[in-house]
DNA sequence: ACATGTTGATGCCGTTTCGGCAACAGTTAT
DNA sequence: ATAACTGTTGCCGAAACGGCATCAACATGT
């Protein structure tokens, strides 16, 4: 099914590689016929469209219009080809999944898990990255389906929901911290804590609340995997701070224990957003696995904040 | 800037023309060229996209898959057209808008004018259809911007904007209703009434009012043009009825009197919903003139309903 | 400083695709 | 029955496309 110029598919070869040379072996092409599909359409737009690097290419702003032009093209192709193949039975596709650890504790696999066992023509592809990255990732039509933090968007992306998990403290069941039923931050600053890098989401939660207190808090570990802090908090090293999406595993592993975090009274919120870009319509397939993570996170939100009932 | 495969340039204009030496026409190319691209995309797409009638082509199932694929393809080509022209100062296009008949007495000339006044380059086509029609004129992508009375709109459409506006009953000055500074549809029934034909929005409104009522309204008028039942009322034929946009007009002619409509002690409202294709990214120069008729009709709602303050 | 590898662009040439002309079979209206 | 219309199909010239070899420009490694 290519109906499309060539120009179109060579051109966003080219984006994604950021040399004609790569795009060429990508598409099974002779480099010649790659350079002159780019030459053209730059004489056709009227503008150039790359900035030729010696090492390679780069988009000019033009050819960022051109790429969002060519990205709503190709994606919509996509999901008409999905509209044709479900009209005749078949239900096949792959979704491409952007997000932050935080989901890959339990929420992701038992999503998928359940939704291949129901859908079994529907293959996935999911990467974990940080916020920043996942939501770039979407922008550039690399994901289908993006979970982040809820920081501001850029407006070619759509946030389809919004959900709020508690954070909290973890800790191994004989640290002291473990007697309450809550803690607050400045309680668990009195032990060792293991802090997370920039790179994850609760870094960016944690760092202005404690920047406000003016003690200076013990050394600590810093660690950049949730996994990584959670299996150190469960040897007593530290306080390990994540996301109450967490709790699926925790709930499993005797080792460990969950205690919301309050400070100044009200609990510490990580806002989850789920997000697509808003140029776009979403294959069948794609749409109803968005569907399900909405609900199943709909869910989970509920579920664990009457588990923790708010207090303020 | 022909960058996309004639293929899709020649299926829309099939599918707009519905026949393929029509569509060869509007190309000016041969008619078999058309026909070959035709089997062409039918073949890679592995089903038939037309039904041949010996009168012309109608779209199957698939074929309107793939119509609004193209359609979003061609449009989304158009926006990405007027942000390249918009980078070197150019701001040329043209924005076609289809509405119903209560705009043309003065928002729509209004705005245009104004427009145009700042900005030479864009040129419009307004097109006044009933409000069904609007809507479908939208959905076929004969028209960028719809303004039509807000009943239940197609999944394909994007509702923009709500604006209220009360109905009323328009009456010559010397009529004995023109007395008052409200009218019950009862009050009006007892006189000869210039009823809108089921073509026209107000139709609908009152229709079902009228059959709440049990008495047998008088034989009256029936017309399907605003502007002809706006000029019987006033030559005193009648009572006619009209939405209160048609304001700015009547304040100017002091031979007519417009009266809200009181239903029940509560205001009959008229409510008029414009329209985009939702799965569209409007060009900058469209999207500038929608917002000025969002603007401007909010700005009308306010004004009017300061002017007849609600009762209730 | 020199050699090597990589980049994109170009000239040449065979293949594929496209479009125009004319003729065809089928249906509809006069 | 005639005439006007529909979409389709051979045939052929023109345009577009892709592959190969080659070039100049730049980066990297020795």
């Amino acid at each position: 099914m290519r109906f499309h110029s060539p120009a179109i598919q060579y051109f966003h070869a080219v984006r994604r590689t950021g040399s004609i040379r790569a795009a060429a072996r990508v598409l099974n092409v002779a480099s010649s016929a790659v350079s002159r599909q780019i030459l053209k359409l730059e004489q056709e737009v009227g503008s150039p469209l790359f900035e030729r690097n010696a090492r390679g290419l780069t988009l000019t702003t033009v050819g960022e219009m051109l790429a969002r032009h060519v990205m709503n093209v190709l994606q919509d192709l996509d999901r008409f080809r999905s509209d044709v193949a479900s009209l005749s039975g078949t239900w096949h596709g792959t979704v491409s999944i952007a997000c932050i650890e935080s989901l890959t504790e339990s929420v992701l696999p038992d999503l998928i898990a359940s939704h291949r066992g129901r859908a079994r023509r529907v293959s996935f592809t999911a990467e974990v990255k940080g916020s920043s990255d996942v939501l770039e990732a979407l922008s550039r039509g690399e994901a289908d389906i993006g979970i982040a933090m809820a920081l501001r968007h850029p407006p070619d992306l759509r946030q389809v929901a919004l959900k709020r998990f508690r954070l909290g403290a973890v800790v191994a069941r004989e640290h002291p911290l473990a007697r309450g039923k809550t803690v607050t931050l400045t309680q668990c600053l009195a032990f060792p804590v293991i802090h997370a890098l920039p790179e994850l989401s609760i870094y960016h939660l944690l760092q202005p609340l404690i920047a406000q207190l003016s003690e200076t808090p013990e050394p600590a570990i810093q660690a950049n995997s949730i996994d990584l802090m959670r299996e150190l908090a469960a040897r007593g090293v530290g306080v390990a701070f994540q996301t109450q999406l967490g709790i699926g595993r925790l709930s499993r592993d005797s080792r460990l224990v969950f205690l919301p975090l309050d400070n100044a009274g009200s609990p510490v919120w990580s806002d989850l957003g789920i997000y697509v870009r808003a140029e776009r319509t979403l294959p069948a397939y794609t749409e109803s696995f968005l569907q399900e993570l909405v609900r199943e996170l709909g869910e989970r939100e509920r579920q664990e904040n009457a588990a923790y009932p708010q207090i303020a």
